[in-house]
DNA sequence: TAATACCTCCTGTAAAAAGGGGATTTTTAA
DNA sequence: TTAAAAATCCCCTTTTTACAGGAGGTATTA
């Protein structure tokens, strides 16, 4: 019986997952928490074999949390769990120790397959080319580094001028990544735009 | 010692009441739930003296969930927990037989005076002034009815002039409510203020 | 090496929003 | 009943976005 401990800050997300892992024979929900430091205090005085671990957390970043559990628990199996849009963050999670990634939306049997993998001893990380698939279908797209840069200084309220200037680009090209931005996002305004940011979580 | 119950969908807002709770000597922390639906599910086997109840939740409206938490059990003392910006609903949650509110960002004194007030049987409102008050101290200000109408369809990603057609008003009357909420939530653009909006949970 | 994605920059037009000012009527609360 | 608050409406100007439709350079990778 493999004991899986779900780290996420939105319950939709510990809830969709624990409900699909309940269904699995051998797999079980050891438990979950909402934040980084509440995670780390659950490995204080319990355990478990498989943290699926989200990289983005109200009070520490994923990445950070990622070497503290390895460091108390070095045989920790972390699998972690990344939106459509951080997938830049990835190669930084692998370095902590990270033994593989899910995306949020993946299903029940994915989620399966990547605890099953890291349990056998071996990695569970998906190819660009997957991922872009598995979003595609889910009318989802990849963000670009840059357009997630621009995206959060959107959202902070500086106009396309002032993002320039920070990023030392022109303001043309900030507007080229608003444009996508708002393509890829199915925004029609900025409004939108930042309100689907914060729905799905991108910043 | 009395049993408080805390509903509501924002883990902040249920960490931070109830670390300030498990502080006070005769007060336990009976619980907690993210949603009405576990909310009424927790109360079949379970109970409490006191539930501090959102008035916004996921999957229904505190009002409803009010009203069937007395039918299951009358003598249960609701208090409704509310932002700044939902003072228009309190009527409602008082009709539906609450017996105060707290703002959510209420002083650990507050909370323990409505605690008691309503245990002793006594009800505990604020008047309008007091919370007027109450917000100033933490940078807020009371958002109006019609104003929260407009912020939530500006978030949606309406124009000025979508907006005036939904409401059938002018678009000139939109772009006034615009420019107070810009003014009262202290964003510069737009985008600033839908991320305020969504950060304070309005909408 | 050829394809692809990404980042960069451009022109131009039209629509919306931001910022300033003010005014009237209707509602609400004391 | 009366004052305050809310909701409605209008003017004007400037700035910012939205939309269309490119195009060049670089880096990665099949």
């Amino acid at each position: 019986m493999t004991r899986v401990f779900i780290v996420d800050d939105h319950p939709m997300v510990i809830e969709g997952i624990s409900s699909m892992l309940v269904q699995l024979p051998d797999i079980e929900v050891a438990g979950h928490a909402m934040s980084g430091a509440s995670c780390l205090g659950y490995f204080v005085n319990n355990s478990a074999d498989v943290v699926l671990l989200d990289i983005n957390l109200p009070d520490q970043s994923g990445i950070e949390v990622c070497k503290a559990l390895l460091q108390q628990k070095s045989s920790l199996k972390i699998i972690a769990l990344t939106n459509f849009d951080q997938l830049t963050y990835l190669q930084n999670m692998k370095d902590a120790g990270a033994k593989g990634y899910l995306l949020k939306n993946s299903s029940s049997s994915e989620i399966e397959k990547a605890i099953h993998a890291v349990m056998a001893g071996n990695e569970f990380w998906l190819g660009r080319d997957t991922i872009r698939e598995s979003m595609e279908g889910h009318n989802q797209l990849l963000l670009t580094r840059r357009e997630i840069e621009v995206l959060k200084l959107i959202a902070e309220g500086l106009t396309n001028n002032e993002i320039a200037d920070k990023l030392f680009v022109s303001t043309t090209t900030v507007d080229s990544h608003r444009k996508s931005l708002m393509s890829k996002l199915q925004a029609k305004n900025t409004a939108a735009l930042v309100r689907t940011a914060l729905e799905k979580r991108i910043i």
